[in-house]
DNA sequence: ACCTGAACACCGTTCAAGT
DNA sequence: ACCTGAACACCGTTCAAGT
């Protein structure tokens, strides 16, 4: 897990790893079954790291902003890994069951039917997901980050995204650094208020099949 | 494209290209500078060829549902392909502009703030981004899917996820197979009532910093 | 039962040599 | 300018042989 941290997923190699470990690098083939078996060994490892977040009085909002949050940054703290983890079928069918539990939870506590408490937790958790890669996959500190937004929306052809020009424009120029951290708790205010909006009106029961 | 959406990503290999081509594995260096060009250019095709939706005078609602579509239909038809294409720096980026617009456009029609047009747009995008990892990551079609939830939840010490349980017991024997489409939709509505939500009660204004 | 070394079958890529 | 073949430096993994 060092070797991914540091170097990345490309630099955990058998040979390195047995080296780092002080093995022969066949020995590994003795516990393990291959590599994979070492890669899914640490994504389960990173993922079942992930405190469930203690059952307080507090309002369900903040119950589920906090399961949120402890998704998140117990994920951003292997960020190189991140990609695998949220990737990996195993982890995203046991992410049904144990990360969205605390969710159900909260959920119960306000009465949300059960077809939209599993629609809830589904658009809740999959924002995480994809919240989480887009996070990793801009380079680590802002550091050496990409042209911002700005400006490469300056070098298309003009006309081609009018709409977002005004937002950038609207926003002013203290729109210069993105804080991921503030912007994650807004869309999870956004998720919340729609599962508060689902509350006030019962939601249209169609047909549907969900397991 | 043909080879990663047969066979894998895995399968993609410069001598297994060049025999598909019918040329010599090195000749493609003349035209490409490694594979890493080869993947990121294939990225860029899948990405490329989400088609913008049309503007129609639709509710503003409606074009965030199309938009959000078409971008999920775009990619689950290159599944395999999908991870990359999610996860690449560039789509990611480059997702903020192109797929972003039609939703900026919608939003203006309505009079969202700007700081919450952004929000809302990353929380649109980012959930597309993780119902489709979620989505490309269980096996091919229902067929040969792992245990389902509830047997899985079962073979757990009881007691590990009560509400979850108590959901699943309530949606019944119905809830036998997970229809992703009417799950993508319904979790979209989730998030258009909390724009909805936005609208009616403007948003507190903290200080952030955005780009 | 656990470890070892050598070898195998691949891979991406370099490079000198061809035309 | 474009292509070729051989070679290099890696990789994951197999396997017979050691203790």
């Amino acid at each position: 897990l060092r070797i991914v941290d540091n170097d990345g997923v490309d630099a955990l190699t058998m040979r390195r790893l047995a080296g780092e470990l002080g093995v022969n690098p066949m020995s590994i083939y003795h516990h393990l079954p291959g590599k994979a078996a070492v890669l899914s060994g640490l994504v389960e490892v990173v993922f079942s790291k992930i405190p469930a977040p203690a059952a307080t009085a507090a309002p369900w909002q903040q119950q589920i902003k906090r399961a949120a949050r402890v998704i998140r940054t117990g994920l951003v703290a292997h960020r190189n890994l991140a990609p695998l983890v949220v990737t990996d079928p195993g982890v995203v069918a046991d992410a049904q069951i144990t990360v969205a539990e605390p969710i159900y939870a909260a959920l119960e506590t306000v009465g949300v039917s059960p077809r939209s408490a599993v629609d809830a937790v589904n658009a809740l958790v999959d924002f995480v997901r994809g919240s989480l890669i887009a996070e990793v996959a801009v380079p680590p500190e802002g550091f050496d980050v990409g042209p911002s937004l700005r400006e490469r929306l300056r070098t298309l052809p003009p006309g081609t995204a009018p709409a977002l020009a005004r937002v950038l424009d609207a926003l002013g120029a203290d729109g210069m650094a993105y804080d991921f951290d503030a912007g994650f708790d807004a869309c999870l205010d956004l998720l919340i208020a729609g599962i508060e909006a689902g509350l006030r009106s019962p939601a249209p029961s169609e047909e549907r099949n969900r397991s």
